[in-house]
Order: C-alpha cells, then structure tokens, then sequence
DNA sequence: GAGCCCGCGTAC
DNA sequence: GACGTACGCGGGCTCG
C-alpha cells in the first residue's frame, strides 16, 4: 500500500475545538478550550488513522497575495476573540512536544500550502489525505487525494465530489467562482447561487465556455448576470483557485509521524491540566526487555528463596474475589525489569515451597498489604514483619489522593502504562496473564524505590513503620473476626418500624390529601410549599426547589402537622433503610457474623473509614436509633467492652496549642464546657448553667471546624453579632488557640501543607486560590487536621499496641471495632478486668501530652449496654 | 439498567 | 458561602 501524507487545516479545526468545548480554563485561569479540543482531535486523528506522514498547514497573519488582488478579501471576518488567541501559542507548543510540523508560507494561505505539498507528495507516488471541513478544498480531489471531515468520517473522492458537491473536482473551482463565499466576502456572480452554477457548469463543461456562450443561457436573471459580472467572476475564480506551485519542499522526514518528545509533553499537559491525555502519553513499552519467567520446579523455587534471603523484593498475584479461595497466581521481582511467575499449578504442587519462599524473604514489598494479610492468614502461613506496602506509602506522601491503584501510581511516578489484569477469564493463566503479572510485581519493586526515597525526605518513615505498617495487620484480625449481629432482634425492629412508617404514611398521605413518594425531597417540596404553601425556609442549590432538612421541617412544625409527621417518618425510614434491613444481608453465612472493610487509605485526615457496612455510624445520639447496638453482641462466654478517649480532639488541641486555660482545665479534671461557660460567658453562665453548657459546647467543637459567627449563630439560634461577641470572648480567654491558629495558618501559607504530631503530612493547595471560597475552605480544613490527624495517631497507636499485647498475653479477647475515639472489644469474661487495665493503660499512654489522655470504659451483654 | 449527582441523615 | 472527616440511602437524571 501507498504511503500516506495527512494534511490538516489548522485554523478551520481550531475554530471548531473553540466552539466544541466550552468554559475550559486550567487552575491559572488561561482558557484551554480551544487547545483542548484541537489536542484530542489530533490524538483521534493519529490513533484513528495511523497516518505515515502528517503536517497541519496553518496561516499566517497579515496581508494575503489575495488581499493584493482584492482589497475586500475575507473584510467582513470578525477578529479572532482574545481568550483564542492567547491560547494560539498553546497549540504551538503542543504541535512542537507531539513533533507534528506547522506549515506555512508567508503571503500565502494554509490552502496553498496544502494544494502545494499535496502536488509534491502526488508526484512522489504518495497518497494524501486533505483534513478539512471546508468544501474549496474539494478542487483538490484526485484519484491519489481524498478529503477528511472528521466530524463525521467521511472520506470524499473524486466520485464523492461529485455526488456532494455535483460537479467533479476540476469543475469546483468553476462552481465556487459563480456562487461566491460570503465568510470570505467573494462575490462571485449575483443572482447565481449553487444549484444554479451546478446546473449551469454541468450544462457549458467549463467555466470558460460558460462565459464565452452566456448568451445562449435561457434564463434571464443568469444571463444577465453573467454579461453584467465577467470581470467579478474572473476575479472570484482566481481568488477561490488553491495555488499548487508555491516554491516549498516537501520534508518528509520531518512529517513522518514520530513519538511525541514526552518529558517537555507531560510537563506541557500537565500545565494545561489534560489529566486524560496525560494518561496516555507514556513511552510505549519495549518490546522484550524484560526478563519475565515461569518457575516450574521445586528446584528454581528453592534457588529463588536462597537468592531472596538476601534481597528485597516485590510479591504481587491474582486475587479471587471469592473469599475462601487462595491466590491463583504469584509474580515476584528483586530487580527492576527482572520478575518470575508461579503459575496456579506450581501453588498447588509446590506449596511446602512456595510458603518458605514467602515466609523466608528478607525483605518484601506489595501494593495493598491488607489484602495480602488477608489471604496469608487463611493460609495460615506466617509473614515477616518486614512487609512494606507501596499502597500505604503513597497514602501517607498524598493523603487527598483518591486512586492508589497500581496502574494510576505507576503511571505518575514511573511514567509507565500498565496492563490491566482480570478482566479477561480466558487470558488469566495464559501467556499474557504471566507477563502481566510480572510486570505488576516489577514495577511494584520500581515504585517502592521512588517512593521510599520521597518518604525519608518527608520524615514519614517512622510513622510509616511504628502506626501505619503494624495497624495493616490490625485492621485485617478486625475484619477477619468479625462482629457478631443478633439478626432476629434486627427483624423483630425492622417489622415494627415497617408498622410504623405505613402508619405515618397513610396519616400523612390523608392530611396531604394526595399520595406522593415521602422519601423524595423533590415531591415533598412540592406538597409542602406549593400544596400547603407553607413558608419557604431555605432554597436548594437547584433554582426552583426547596430545601426540606431536619431545620427547615421542625421550623415549620409549629404552623402544620405535616412537617413533623414527615420528621418521624423520616427517621425510621432511615434506620430501616440504612440498618435494620441492611445489616442482616451483610452477615457473613460461614461465621454469622458482619466482617466490615476498614479503609486506612481514604480520609485525609488519617482516619480511618469503614464500609460495607458502615460501622462507625451507627446510631447513638436519639432513643429509637441507638437501641440498634443491642443487635451487636458478643459470642457466649464473652462480654462487649467498650473503651472511649474522653475529649481526644480538645485535648489534643491544648496539647498542640499549648493554651494556658485549656491545659490548666484539662489537668484539674474539670469539666471543659462548664469552664468554657464560664471563661466566654463570665457571671451570665450562672444563670442558666445547662443552657451556656450547651452553648460553650457547640463554641468548642466549633473552635476546632473553622466555625463562623454565622455558623454559631445558626447552630445557637442567636443573633449573629451575639455569636460573634461568643467568639471574640473566646479567642480572648484562649489566647493560645488563638495565637495557634494564626501560626498554623502561617504555616499552611509558607508550606501548602499541615502535619500532626507524629509528622503525618496534608497538602492544602487550595490555601493559595483567588477563590475566597475555596481559601476559606482550606483555611478550616488547615486547622482541623493536625487535630483530626492527631487523634488518629493516637487510638492508631493505641489498636497496635493492644493487638500486640492481647496475643503476647495469651488472652482470647479480641479488638472488634474502632469508632474514631473509641475501641470495641469482644471480652472473654475471665478476663474482662485484665483487659480493661490493659486498654486504659496502652489507650491513655499511647502519648504523654501537655494534657492526660483519659477514656471510659463500660462492659455489658451488647454494645448498647457498653456505652 | 448502570453510573452519577443531589439531598438528606447517621457517626465522631 | 458560612463547621471538619467519613458512608450510604433513595430519587432522579444521563447515557447507551
């Protein structure tokens, strides 16, 4: 087959990208629409067609031989709008980094140059295909040339010419020449438009015997025109005429289609915040210069192990989803681009092998260590404590990362695409699958190098090794264990909220005097404020639809039955949704028990988050909601013992703000919203003790959020000056806190991020937005993560070392749960008071603050009564 | 029907 | 717009 040379018109595509996309900008406010666009047509252009040559011809600015020739040439075009042409510069760049050439000639138009390279490149026996919407291009046509509307694929030749336009290609300019083109303000002849310059050019063969016969045209209005018009038409026919003789060469090497320059073309995208093509412009991997091996026998899997004593390396395999299934593949790698494969049969037969090979390593390294645990233990194999997992360290450099996959990780800090893996059944234990999975383990080891190196530097290499890396293997017992659900009780409440919800819904069904869906705000909305016409409170973000929240419903309370109908049934809709009827499904059939995921990879904070189920929400704070937690119960012969950190946020507070009221308070064991009412409120507290308790609490909590005057104000129901005095008072009275925030906002300024007391790092980009918003966002969130974060170290701290001391012990009690500041324990009865002395010493030593770390502890037949 | 966002509500 | 961190439900929309 013929090489092909792909010519595109630059400007007639970057006008389209302008359009086609709209409101781009990157982080800096440069508009990228255009770029964008014109970039991903590029891209589909070169994946789509894979052209051997390509080159976009591009126009230059200034006067035209055109405009010589004609002085109202293209005069009634509109300029260029500014936010496009500061994004041309841009779309040079991106021509430069994907090495496609610009072609241009001065005075001339990017037409010409198209007419001209397409003649020399049809001269030299390549095909050319033209990459335009514009129809004057259609002159070109021959049987080696073909035009390309990308817009909808079609591929014009000669014939298609023909059938589109009416005419064949030598007659276009002809056609063009009596009709004219207003956008470039030719005027070709009056009167004629293109069904009659077809017909006319079809019927004379020419435009040239056309005018030299015009006398013979039968109809009046063309006749006349072409009489009156000789001089025009002439004109128009040169204007619209591609020149194919400019003197330019045809530089095939530099057209040939090559690998973009990818350093300066990931640094450009990256500026311009293309994270999707980002993500495909890596190098494409090189065919064969890995050394990827199967291991098939007992030998080569003893000579590994000895090899592996020595050295570190990195373990992936094929998961099943399945539970009680094992691995059914293994890859590991002590060298970069160096791996070897142990297919599922060698598992099978060499298994005495294979465990020493993985209890034996010195030193391993794998992507999601957690589910490693989780399937070594089933095996009942034992891991060395030296596992590091690169899924984790990335976590703890980024903590506001959502994607810590392999694939996404490799790609940012190694530039490598990775193949993915399960998918395809078929292709899991072929060929493909062994490199796929060498290739995993391999570029595991290369990440853990990258990524260790940045952990020294950020200091979080004890954090990684003393909480993070021991707490993996906590939070896989938890799991593993499970807690045990009490599944009738679940039922016997379902089926009475059931009663209760179709009650509620009849009842409000009857004074609504209408069914409609109660669980959609939308529809309830309606009923409320355009049915009732009850007052709107609040509006949603969405123009024309009313807020109906907890706030507005118990505001509207008083002035209708409806609202707090609504309120209760909505409240055991939620239990019932949420827990009731969504617990028991989750109850894992083998152990009759719920065994959540405990997520340490997604909070920024450093929190911890739990799912499916949610566990660290299940209700406490109303009657009805919090009888649930008598459903979680312990196995016979063993009690629920709960452990709370008592303050752990305000007193990690103290401790970093080292305030003097705070510290003195916490250390005399007083009560701190008691001494806050009195240190924000003086002798008013005195009056009404509860209600400034209350107040001070909300300010407490408040203090640690970022809390506004007007977040006070609303929460309190008092006059927003009221809470703005609350606040001066308190900032007053705690000079240290306030004096702390203001340093950690200095802080957050000079660094981009914040940190807690055992280093954990969290970047905070948005600090430095023009968006006020979004600053004030990253303002609050500055102050409550080393506070959060701090908290978190903590009970982390305290779970490794309980987890290390229960066994140590010889005691069968087990961690079950960890709620943010509290512990759950499945006690074994004998040894519920070891346990609790146990739990309170390793909780409240876990640190030694400014402040004591103090907790409370409660034991009893089910989670409800260890409260 | 899957996937996503929204409004809402639960926890600390 | 206004108080931080999560998870998850049902409704309702879009896309295929």
């Amino acid at each position: 087959m013929a090489e092909r040379l792909y010519l595109v018109d630059g400007m007639s595509h970057i006008y389209r990208a302008y359009h086609a996309v709209q409101g781009l900008t990157n982080a800096k406010g440069l508009p990228t629409n255009a770029v964008y666009g014109f970039t991903n047509m590029l891209r589909k252009l070169i994946s789509q067609e894979k052209p051997d040559y390509l080159g976009i011809a591009m126009d230059l600015a200034g006067p035209t031989v055109r405009h010589e020739q004609y002085k109202e040439y293209k005069a009634t075009r509109r300029p260029m709008p500014e936010d496009l042409v500061e994004q041309l510069p841009y779309i040079e760049r991106v021509c430069q980094v994907l090495r496609i050439p610009l072609l241009s000639y001065p005075k001339y138009e990017a037409d010409d140059v198209i007419g001209t390279l397409t003649r020399l490149a049809v001269d030299q026996g390549i095909e050319v295909v033209i990459v335009t919407i514009d129809k004057d291009m259609f002159q070109l046509v021959s049987d080696r040339v073909v035009v390309l509307d990308t817009r909808d694929g079609t591929r014009l030749d000669p014939e298609g010419v023909e059938g589109k336009f009416g005419v064949s290609p030598e007659r276009v300019v002809d056609v063009l020449s009596l009709v004219g083109d207003s956008s470039d303000n030719i005027p070709g002849a009056p009167g004629i438009g293109a069904k009659g310059a077809r017909q006319l050019i079809t019927q004379f063969g020419s435009l040239e015997e056309l005018l030299s016969r015009r006398d013979e045209v039968t109809r009046k209005s063309y006749r006349e025109s072409l009489q009156q018009n000789e001089d025009v038409i002439r004109q128009s026919h040169q204007l619209v005429t591609i020149y194919e003789d400019l003197p330019m060469e045809l530089s095939l090497s530099e057209m040939e289609l090559s690998e973009p320059d990818y350093p300066p073309a990931r640094e450009l995208f990256a500026e311009l915040e293309f994270m999707n093509l980002l993500e495909e412009l890596v190098p494409p991997q090189q065919e064969g210069a890995a050394d990827y091996q199967k291991v098939d026998n007992g030998e080569q899997i003893k000579a590994l192990t000895r090899d592996l004593k020595q050295k570190q390396a990195a373990l992936a395999y094929f998961d099943s989803s399945d539970l009680e299934e094992e691995p059914h593949a293994l890859a590991v790698s002590h060298q970069a681009g160096k791996a070897r494969y142990f297919p599922t049969e060698v598992l099978q037969e060499e298994e005495g092998g294979v465990r020493q090979l993985i209890e034996q390593g010195k030193q391993w390294v794998t992507h999601d260590l957690k589910a490693l645990c989780s399937i070594v233990h089933r095996k009942q194999w034992k891991l060395s404590s030296n596992i590091q997992d690169t899924m984790l360290m990335a976590y703890l450099l980024n903590p506001n990362q959502k994607d810590f996959s392999l694939e996404r990780l490799a790609l940012d800090h190694l530039h490598h695409k990775l193949q993915k893996v399960g998918a395809d059944e078929s292709g899991l234990f072929g060929e493909e699958a062994a490199d796929r999975l060498c290739e995993r383990a391999d570029v595991t080891l290369q990440l853990f190098d990258v990524l260790d190196r940045q952990i020294q530097e950020k200091n979080l290499g004890e954090l990684l090794e003393t909480i993070e890396l021991p707490l993996v293997r906590v939070l896989a017992r938890m799991e593993e264990q499970g807690v045990k659900v009490d599944c009738d009780l679940l039922k016997q409440m379902s089926d009475h909220a059931e009663g209760e919800i179709n009650r509620l819904t009849q009842e409000i069904y009857d004074i609504a005097g209408e069914e409609f869906n109660i669980n959609s705000p939308s529809q309830l909305s309606v009923i409320l404020f355009e049915k009732l016409n009850l007052p709107v409170v609040k509006k949603t973000r969405k123009a024309g639809h009313y807020a109906t929240g907890v706030e507005v419903l118990a505001k509207l309370a008083d002035s209708h039955e409806i609202p707090q109908l609504i309120l209760e049934y909505r409240e055991l809709a939620k239990l019932k949704n949420t827990y009731l009827d969504t617990l028991p499904k989750l109850v894992n059939p083998c152990t009759g028990r719920i065994h959540t995921s405990y997520n340490q990879m997604v909070a920024a904070t450093g929190r911890l988050s739990s799912s499916n189920p949610n566990l660290q929400n299940i209700p406490i704070k109303s009657e009805l909601g919090r009888g649930i937690r008598r459903a979680f119960v312990p196995e016979a012969g063993y009690q629920i013992l709960a452990a709370d950190y008592s303050q752990i946020e305000l007193r990690v507070m103290a401790h970093l703000a080292e305030d003097p009221v705070l510290v003195e308070s916490f250390l005399k064991g007083e009560d701190i919203h008691q001494r806050t009412a009195s240190e924000v409120f003086g002798m008013n507290a005195m009056m009404n003790p509860q209600e400034f308790r209350r107040h001070a609490k909300v300010i407490n909590f408040g203090i640690m959020y970022g809390l506004s005057a007007f977040g006070l104000a609303q929460s309190l129901k008092i006059d927003r000056s009221e809470a703005q005095k609350f606040i001066d008072n308190y900032f007053n009275k705690y000079q240290g806190v306030k004096a702390w925030i203001a340093r950690t906002l200095e802080e957050v300024k000079e660094l981009g991020y914040v940190t807690t007391l055992y280093g954990r790092i969290r970047q905070i980009p948005e600090i430095h937005s023009k968006n006020h918003n979004l600053r004030s966002f990253a303002e609050r969130t500055a102050i409550n993560a080393p506070i959060q974060g701090t908290a978190a170290d903590l009970i982390k701290k305290a779970m490794v070392s309980i987890d290390a001391e229960i066994p140590a012990r010889k005691m069968k009690s087990k961690l079950i749960s960890q709620v943010h500041d509290e512990l759950v324990f499945e006690a074994e009865e004998s040894e519920i008071e070891e346990l609790k002395e146990l739990v309170k010493e390793q909780m409240e030593g876990a640190a030694t603050l400014r402040v004591p770390l103090e907790i409370s502890l409660a034991v009893g037949p089910s989670w409800f009564e260890a409260k």
